[in-house]
DNA sequence: TAGACGATAGCCT
DNA sequence: GGCTATCGTCTAA
């Protein structure tokens, strides 16, 4: 298993974070010592001089993770039902971080999809022809809120620090990215700064949230 | 302590 | 395209 990518990694500008992260490789550490692997397809990037950003009027007790130091997650619960996966940039005490929006299953897609649909289906059944099936199910990568449930990630990986390959979750090198297929546009789902070119994906990949 | 509001997704027309 | 479930968090009082 590839090694995860070092904190300096993090401590670029927010924005170069965000692009770079598109490819990359995040492991998951179910509780069980199973793993997940994924492949990061779509990002956006949140500053902490930028209105749409959690940190923007200060520290609270849900935005802290985004205040320590890069390369933890910061996780949080949106409209009261899904968790979403940022990695925190920036030195301690700057509130940035980079949303990850979308990914596409790269190891174990079965388990995944068993995660999305509910413990109904035991691990006996998740057979590869489940594996196959679930290869083509976005429902498990293509949006912020689905990435998290198929990995199971919620409120106790916040602050998890994804530089550490004991972690329970975190990221390694991957697939490079051509600047070709790197595409720029507005982020989604904010009313304020709504204009700023802050969301970026992979052209080729099926898996991007919304086009 | 009440009220407004989300960095969403699924279902409806 | 529109509607809304569902609840933690933040703000104002």
């Amino acid at each position: 298993m590839s090694s995860p990518l070092p904190r300096d990694f993090y401590r670029q500008p927010t924005l170069t974070v965000a692009r770079a992260l598109l490819g990359k490789t995040l492991i998951r550490r179910f509780d069980d010592g199973v793993t997940a692997t994924v492949r990061i397809v779509e990002t956006e990037a949140y500053t902490t001089d930028d209105p749409a950003c959690h940190a923007y009027k200060g520290q609270t007790a849900r935005n802290r993770s985004m205040f320590g130091p890069p390369g933890h997650a910061y996780v949080y619960l949106i409209y009261g039902m899904y968790w979403c996966l940022n990695a925190v940039t920036a030195e301690e005490g700057t509130a940035e971080a980079a949303l990850i929006r979308a990914v596409e299953p790269v190891e174990n897609a079965a388990r995944m999809w068993r995660n999305y649909v509910g413990e109904a289906v035991s691990d006996a059944a998740l057979s590869d022809d489940v594996d196959m099936a679930a290869r083509d199910d976005k429902r498990i990568g293509a949006g912020p809120g689905r990435l998290t449930k198929a990995l199971a990630i919620a409120r106790a990986l916040d602050g998890a620090d994804l530089t550490n390959a004991e972690s329970r979750l975190f990221i390694a090198e991957g697939k490079e990215i051509a600047e070709e297929d790197v595409v720029t546009t507005t982020r989604i789902g904010i009313t304020r700064a709504a204009d700023f070119p802050w969301r970026f994906y992979v052209r080729s990949s099926r898996w991007v949230s919304r086009r």
